[in-house]
DNA sequence: ATGTTTTGACTACTATAGTATCCATTGGAT
DNA sequence: ATCCAATGGATACTATAGTAGTCAAAACAT
């Protein structure tokens, strides 16, 4: 048994984070979208992954719908095999979208002040 | 100086990864209707960062559209302050749209083989 | 104006994502 | 039937995401 070992048997007990079922379909959907876009363009594994500039192991990962791994790595795949994000994903519709939003945040206080009576929870 | 200063120095020279256009623009949206959704229910950063188990550090990066969080903390923040994933995301929805990926992929080879002759390259 | 809360930004540290490399199995051309 | 590429899964390691904590400035309520 080495040390790393060792080390990773201690960890069992470490706390581990918790997803919402919405949260863990989304993800599974978006990593088998990115597998049928991959295999439609009929390309390897490691094809893929060379062109995302990551390894074979990640690209797995993502395809499986892993949680845990990076938001733009998951991404930046998913636009490699031509998966459409937020359903039309023109950068033109997607940069309006973000300066509506702009708007509707410059019009909202600065800072969220939690009134001294609760008004608002339920 | 101290010794992780000196590392973190030496570090300056390594591979930065580099992200498509529309990758940045999907985050930065994404993050950016987190940051609204949270403001119009009366969230602090803080609050919301509790909710989500995720430190306020984590959660301003997020909001950021920062490309290098875990996608499952992003979507579990969007969630929580009901932004909408892939339009509409009654998860009923999207297991449907699961299963239906799944049959796809039924139907097409389990691995990809590059014929020797090149027959869709560009 | 004043006090308090929220936010932005940093730093040192720890947990872990990503990598390279391996091997075993599978599956599709020939 | 055979061969070899593609895949699945594991391991040890390294780079880095996430954390707690701090501080100052901004912003809201009074």
């Amino acid at each position: 048994m080495t040390v790393i070992a060792v080390k990773k048997a201690c960890m069992q007990s470490v706390k581990k984070r918790t997803y919402s079922r919405v949260t863990r379909n989304a993800t599974e959907l978006l990593g088998k979208l990115i597998r049928l876009g991959r295999k439609e363009r009929k390309m390897t594994e490691s094809e893929l992954a060379g062109r995302a500039g990551i390894s074979r192991a990640t690209l797995q990962k993502i395809e499986r719908g892993d949680l845990t791994c990076e938001i733009g790595l998951f991404l930046e795949v998913a636009v490699l095999v031509g998966v459409k994000l937020f359903d039309a994903d023109s950068s033109q519709a997607v940069s309006m979208h973000i300066d509506r939003i702009n708007d509707k945040l410059a019009l909202l206080p600065q800072s969220v002040r939690r009134s001294v009576k609760v008004d608002d929870d339920f």
